[in-house]
DNA sequence: AATCCACATTTGTCCAATCAAATATACACG
DNA sequence: CGTGTATATTTGATTGGACAAATGTGGATT
């Protein structure tokens, strides 16, 4: 047996103490102890609370920022807390611009490819002309970091680039990112919406949710020098979709 | 213009150290400067190559580790290369034993169900009689951290186990996870067993690989106390399967 | 009242150092 | 020659401190 040393205090202490802390907080995230939206203890206040480091502070509170659970930000007034990130996936975005930022640093798998002609609303939403054909990819869309949210997406893209598509099916198979494999220079985007709507049967079906579940239904154009490449509609549900398997738990750790 | 200070004595640095270490690092994974399998520099060397210190070397080499491209073990003759996660990922493992712990700790997400019959070699693996009914159910598989690996997975379940896998399909739609639904107590690894093979022709369509890719096919069964609940094979590609999409690239940053 | 700037606060980055834990190597011993 | 133990090496965990960068706040100015 090791001779206790100073640096420990707490003889109960098998876990390392930032795992230790770490642990302390999701479970008071988990009771609501800092409710929603509401910002976390700082670093020096929690360093005092465990007495600890500033330094141990931070690498529970950069596991819980792997997680999901809270969101950082340097300087004042930062860590927006989202209590689980399991169950209310949405409220956990810091800012509408963070939920357009993590929208594109996903993985998207790709599902199917379809030909549409675009009507009156699509056309315009897209930027295309009515009548105009262009494809649309299905596809479910995983977003960082750690994979735990996931939604729905549905690319379209000019029916001319359809040597683009043809070759992605072919060489790359089911799994690509579109943008990155298109771009050939810097991409502006040109139009960024987003709206809470009633999700389409198609989509619900797709992700597994009840019919008429809610969403945030995210629109995004990108252009090029070539025109307009792309737009996709990511819809975001408000629910609880994917779960993590974690062999602790199995093992009834 | 802020005045410089006596830790940047290099005018080019606009990013953060550790940043531009790991940047530099990942160039020579990809160039392969350090061969896959081998041994990387130690934290130390590393340190003073970079005139820096090791917090920071520990900094970059984390983030690698995120990003799969080496992995760490406490204790001398550590770190294990892999060059590229999006090319190599089989050989990344540590070993076996990490294959089959990241093998259980991952996303799965469902494609179908069906039912078999058992013939007699398909019996003797997942650990039930020839002519006995299970479910089959496919699916796809990413693997932590980060999403990055995939395969295919095919899950076996007794017949009698029908209520359970009725009751997910209706509830929990196309995602979920088999074990940490069914497990009512902690679970007996019965069999683990991993083999060389030519990848089936149904299972590449889907991952949409070349026709007779190689892989590494992992078996595991699960017992609890009620039987065998499952038995598992994942198909673990050797090849690229996945993209990440970053939006720095995009912008040609 | 609106705007701009200085200041305080908080997190990001970085250093130097220490001890603990894991691992490999070399040496002693049977 | 095989085996086990002592030793050295390396990474993990942690402390305390320092400066930089971002952000909110409040006061001064127009």
């Amino acid at each position: 047996m090791p001779p206790s040393k100073s640096i420990s205090d707490d003889p109960t202490a098998a876990a390392p103490r930032y795992q230790r802390i770490q642990r302390v907080l999701e479970e008071r995230l988990a009771a609501g102890a800092y409710p929603l939206g509401s910002l976390m203890p700082t670093e020096i206040e929690l360093a005092s609370e465990f007495e600890t480091s500033r330094f141990t502070v931070r690498e529970a509170l950069r596991h819980l920022t792997d997680r999901g659970y809270i969101t950082r930000k340097q300087g004042m007034g930062t860590r927006v807390v989202s209590t689980d990130p399991k169950t209310e996936y949405v409220q956990s975005f810091d800012s509408l611009e963070e939920l357009f930022q993590i929208a594109v640093e996903t993985w998207f798998v790709f599902h199917e490819t379809s030909k549409v002609v675009l009507d009156a609303e699509l056309a315009g939403r897209v930027g295309g002309q009515a009548g105009e054909e262009w494809f649309k990819v299905t596809g479910v869309r995983w977003t960082q970091p750690g994979g735990r949210a996931i939604c729905h997406v549905q690319s379209y893209i000019p029916a001319r680039y359809a040597d683009a598509v043809a070759a992605l099916e072919d060489h790359e198979g089911p799994f690509f990112s579109l943008l990155e494999r298109h771009a050939d220079g810097p991409i502006d985007e040109v139009v960024q919406e987003i709206r809470a709507v009633a999700m389409p049967a198609e989509i619900s079906r797709t992700l597994g949710l009840a019919n008429g579940s809610w969403a945030l239904q995210l629109l995004r154009r990108y252009r090029t020098a070539g025109g307009v490449l792309i737009a996709s509609f990511n819809w975001h549900p408000a629910d609880q979709l994917t779960y993590t398997m974690r062999i602790e738990r199995l093992r009834g750790a």
